[in-house]
DNA sequence: AATGAATGAGTATTCATTCAT
DNA sequence: GATGAATGAATACTCATTCAT
C-alpha cells in the first residue's frame, strides 16, 4: 500500500470515528458516553480508536475542530471589509454560524461541561479557538470604527459582548429554552437589529 | 428545646453546610468536591449532611437559590416601570445583577456543567429560575413598548438576547478570557450603551 | 460504641483482611490476585479493603511486616550476645527464622516480584526492613569479632554473604527446587556446620 | 539467497533483537518493556519479532541462555577436578561468574520477577539452567569429598548453600543493597575464605 | 439528630499478538 | 520475511449514599 493511499485511508477512519464520536456524544453527553459505543457505533474495536486519538478529551477536542471553521473564520472578516455593507455582512455571518452550531448544540452540551471542569482542555480551547477568534474580531471592529463604518465604540468589550450574546443564547437552549429552541432561525435579523439600531424608540 | 429554637438551630446548620459547600464547590467544582471534604469543612459528620440535602446535586441546587434572588427580581422590575429614565434604570439593575454574580463565577462554573449534564437537575433549574424571571422580563419589556419608552421589538427574542449577553460574558470568563475578568465593572456602562444606542455610527 | 472497643474491632478487621490476603496472594501471585477475590475471601466488600489499606502494594507490604518481625530481632541478637555458645545461638535463630519464613514461601515468592519492580515498594522495603536488620546484624558480628568469639572477618560482606545464604536458598526453592522443599528442616543443622567449620578437611 | 547466507542472516537479525532486548528490559524491566519499543530499538517492526520469538516470554528466555554459559560449566567443573588446589579453583570460578553475572544484574532483575510469577517460565528455567548446573555441583563435590579434598558434607544442601550464597548477594544488591554493590569484587575472596575455613577462631 | 464504617457500581486505557498485504 | 493496523481482554479504585448505633 503506498504512502498516499494509506494516509488518505487513515483519514476516512478518522472522519469515521469523528462521527460516530458526535453521534454518541450528543446523544449521552460526554461521560456517559463509552468508549466502546463509539466504537461500535464507528463499526471498529475499542482500541483502534486510540490509534487515532490520544484519549477521550481528545477525541472531544478533535469534535470541536471540525465545527469550529476556524481557518475560515479570517477569510470572512476579510470579506467583511470589502463590503461596503456591514450590517449586510453581520447578518449573514450571523446566519452562517448559527446554522453551524445550532443543529450541533447538542454535542456543544456534551462537551462544554467537560471544557469547564478539566482545566486542560479549558486551556486548550482558550488558546485554540477563543483567543485567535477575539483577536480577529477585534481587527475586525477596530477597522469599521477606523472607516467610520461604525460608532466609535470600546471595542475589545463590545466584541466580547457580540460574541457572548450568541454563546449565551446557545448557552439558554442547551438549558432547555423553547422560545429559541424554536425560532433560533430569527436570530440573526433581530440580533443585526438590536446590535445595530439598539433598543430606543425612533425619533422620527 | 422548643420547636422555635430547633428550627432555628436546624437552619443555622444548614447555612453552615451551604457556606462549607460554596468554598469547597468553588475551589474544586462539582465532582471533584467530596461530601467529606465539605462536611470537614462544616465541622460536621459526612453522613449528617443528608439530614438537610437529600443529595449532592440537591446541595448544589440550593446554592444556586442564595445567588439567584429570584423573589427579589419581581420588585426590581415594578420599579424599574415607575421610573421614567429606562436606561438608568436598565445601568443599575445590570450592575446589581453583574455585582452579585461575578464574585461568585467559580460556583456557577462548578455547578453549570453539572445543569448541562443532568437533565433532571436541567428541568429543575429552568423551572425554578429561568421560565420565571423571563416571564417577569417580557412582561416587563412588552410594558416599556407599550408606553413607547423603547421602540417596538420582538419582546421575546430580544429579553433572550440581552439575558444571554450577560451570560455569554459570564461563559467567557468561565472558558479563561482575561479581558473580561479585568474589566468586568466596566461592563454595564458598556452594554447599556451598546443596547440603546446601537453601533450605527452618530448621524449628526 | 467507644474509642477503645472500636480500635479493637477495627484491628481484628484489619487482621481479617491480611489473613484473606495471605491466602489469596499466596495461591495467584500479587497480580493475579483480585481485590474482590481477597474481600470476598476476608467476608467483605471490595471498598472496605481501602478503609484499611491505602492500595494493594500497601496491603502486600503489611503482609511482609507480619512476616519479618522487626522488632523481635533486636531482642534476639542481645540475647546472643548474652550467650557463651554462639554456634548454639546461630543454630538456634536460623532455625526460628527459616521455621517462619519457609512455611509462607509462596507469599514471599507472590510479593517479592513485586518489590524487585516497583522502585518505590523496593526503597519502603530497603528502610523498613533490610537495612535495620543488616545494621543490627552487624554491630552483633562485629562484638563476636570483638570479643574472640569468632575470627577476625570483613563484618558487613560476611554479614550479607550469611543472610544472602538463606535469601538465597529461598529463592531457589521458590523457583522449584525440591531437595530444599522436602529438607528444609536440616538447613539450620548444615549451615551451622558450614560456616562455623568450613569446608576444609578436619586436620586430625 | 542460498541457505547458508539466509541462515547467517537470521541469525544476525536473531542477535540484533536480542542485543535491543537486553537494553530495554535492563532500563525498564520486564513488564514496562514494550515490544515496540525492543522492534524500534533493533530496527525492526513490530510483527517481526514474532517471526524469531513465539512471545516475550521466550524472548525473556533466550536472554538467559546467552548469559547461562550452560554447556561451559561442564568444561569448568571438569577442570577443577583435574586441579590439586580446590580452593583456588573455587575462587577462579567464583570469580568469573560474578563477573559475568553483576554486570548484567538490571537484566536479571528485569527477568527473575516474571520467572517467579509464570509457571511455565519457572519449570522451563528449573529443567533448562537450574537442575543441569546444580547435577553438575553435586557431581563435582561428591568427588571432592571422595579425594579426601574436603571433608565429608551432606552435598546436596551444601551444594544449595554455595550456590544460593551468591544468588541471595546477587537479590540482595538487586533490593538496593549499597554495600554489595560497591564491593562486589571483593566477594570472592571472601567468601572463599568463608566457605573454607568457617567463623571459628584460629586455635593456634 | 449525629455518626462514620460499610457498601458496590462503574470504565478508560494499554499493549501483546495476529494476519492480510 | 517484513510490515503495522487492528484487536480485545482485563481491573484497581473512588466516593455518594445508607443505616445501625
Amino acid at each position: 500500500m503506498p504512502d498516499a493511499a494509506r494516509a488518505q485511508f487513515a483519514l476516512a477512519r478518522r472522519t469515521q470515528i469523528l462521527d460516530a464520536a458526535t453521534r454518541v456524544f450528543a446523544e449521552k453527553g460526554f461521560h456517559r458516553a463509552k468508549i466502546k459505543e463509539i466504537a461500535r457505533e464507528a463499526g471498529v474495536a475499542g482500541g483502534t480508536i486510540y490509534n487515532y486519538f490520544r484519549n477521550k478529551e481528545d477525541l472531544a477536542f478533535a469534535l470541536l475542530d471540525r465545527l469550529n471553521e476556524t481557518e475560515q473564520r479570517a477569510a470572512d472578516f476579510a470579506q467583511g471589509l470589502e463590503m461596503n455593507d456591514v450590517r449586510s455582512f453581520f447578518l449573514s455571518y450571523l446566519a452562517h454560524r448559527i446554522s453551524i452550531v445550532w443543529p450541533n448544540y447538542e454535542v456543544f452540551r456534551a462537551i462544554l461541561p467537560e471544557i469547564l471542569t478539566n482545566p486542560e482542555l479549558r486551556t486548550r480551547y482558550q488558546t485554540a479557538f477563543l483567543e485567535p477568534t477575539t483577536r480577529m474580531a477585534e481587527l475586525f471592529f477596530g477597522a469599521l470604527v477606523e472607516a467610520d463604518q461604525i460608532r466609535p465604540v470600546d471595542v475589545p468589550l463590545t466584541v466580547r459582548a457580540i460574541a457572548g450574546t450568541v454563546t449565551g443564547l446557545l448557552l439558554m437552549q442547551m438549558l432547555g429554552d423553547n422560545e429559541i429552541a424554536t425560532r433560533w432561525e430569527e436570530l440573526p435579523e433581530v440580533l443585526t437589529r438590536l446590535f445595530f439600531d439598539g433598543l430606543t424608540r425612533e425619533t422620527s
